[in-house]
Order: structure tokens, then sequence, then C-alpha cells
DNA sequence: CGAAGGATTTTCT
DNA sequence: GAAAATCCTTCGT
């Protein structure tokens, strides 16, 4: 099912109960075991810290729908906006177990590895469901990319999230959610600032 | 198994 | 101009 009203509840709240949830991008289905809340405003890890952008735009727009950007110069990871409208609220999908479509998935993952890794990542997410930036801003209640929450949540996890930088991937943010002992869930990487050549 | 470095381009200051 | 919500390969233990 797909509840508007739910989404448009704070990321933080709305996280926890992505878990479980299936999203399904035409033959390839994805079981979310693996999330992150994002805001706007006070949280120093969001693309939305200071203000709106061409970019973040679709974060403050309606809830329900699908937030992408480009990442590294070369990933795509996807979101789903969350909180009403005018504000700027999201939820990165970071992990999730293909339960339809593997060998499509497989294919556009190019790679001969495990199933638990064909979308153990945002980025490996997005490439198994075929998530591009072309799809940012597409409703999620129906059309060819739909959310579909999880039935039931059977209890998830806590931590600070992944890979973010600054004060907003420290223990003061834990939002991170994901479900115990899934293997499916990427394995947690501290930020690594680069350095230039 | 863990750590480290390179790839590559958009975005905002 | 520098940093970035990452991934993959390679090397060391």
């Amino acid at each position: 099912m797909f509840d508007r009203q739910l989404l448009a509840r704070p990321s933080v709240e709305v996280a926890p109960l992505l878990l479980g949830a299936t999203i399904r991008h035409g033959a390839v289905a994805v079981e979310l075991t693996e999330v992150e809340a994002y805001l706007g405003g006070d949280d120093p890890g969001s693309h939305a810290f200071r203000g709106r952008t061409a970019r973040n735009a679709v974060m403050f727009g309606e809830p329900g729908r699908l937030y992408t950007y480009f990442s590294y110069g070369m990933h795509v990871c996807a979101n789903v906006v969350c909180g009403p409208e005018g504000t700027a609220s999201g939820v990165l999908l970071r992990a999730g177990r293909v339960i339809e479509g593997i060998d499509i998935a497989r294919s556009r993952r190019n790679t001969s590895k495990s199933d638990r890794d064909l979308a153990r990542g945002p980025a490996r997410l997005a490439v198994a469901l075929g998530i591009t930036l072309e799809h940012g801003g597409t409703d999620l209640a129906e059309g060819d990319i739909r959310l579909d929450l999880g039935a039931d949540s059977t209890g998830h996890a806590v931590g600070p999230r992944t890979g973010v930088s600054g004060a907003g991937g420290t223990e003061a943010y834990p939002w991170r959610f994901w479900v115990p002992n899934d293997p499916t869930v990427s394995p947690y990487r501290a930020h690594v600032p680069k350095r230039r050549a």
C-alpha cells in the first residue's frame, strides 16, 4: 500500500517505517533493509542545510516523490521525499534485498557476485533498480516506480549515519536505521576525507 | 577481514 | 576551486 499522509511526517519518524517496505521499478523489486533520515534547516548532513537550491528543490515538494542526486561524480542515489510540502525532509534508501527480477538486477550491476551484494549500498541499489537522474521528482504512488509500505516492522537498530562528513555524521544525529542481523545491510563506513592530487 | 587509494563530475562558496 | 549522503580494487595482516 501507499500512504501519503504517513510520508508527510518528518523523515526521522518515517525512516524506520520504510524498513521492510518494497520499491519496485518494472520487473525488479527490492525489500528495504537499511535507510537514513535527512532533514532541512538544523541538519548539517543534509543537502538542504543551507536552504533551497536547484538540486534539492524536490525535497521541499510533495511527500511521496523520488529525490535523486548525483554523488561523487559517478553515482546516483535515491531518496523518498517526506514531511509536509514546503519543508525539506527525505529518507535515503541505503540498502535492500532483491526479491524479484534478480537476473535483470544482476545484468545492470554487471557483476557475478552474490545476490546479497546487488543492492547493498545506496548507489548499488539505484543501479539494481535502474533508477537514474531522470526519475527525480517521480510520484511513487503510481507509474513505473512505486513504493509499497511493508505490513509490519519487527524492530530495527539505530546508529549514526554512514559516510556523512562533519557534525552530521556523528552520534548527535543517530538517523540511520536498519534491520538487525540482515546480511544485505551495508557495512558501516565513517566518512573519509579525500585528499587532492 | 580491514584499511587505503583512485575514479570522476556536479554543485555550491 | 574544493568537497562530496560512494564503489571497486588491491594490498596487508
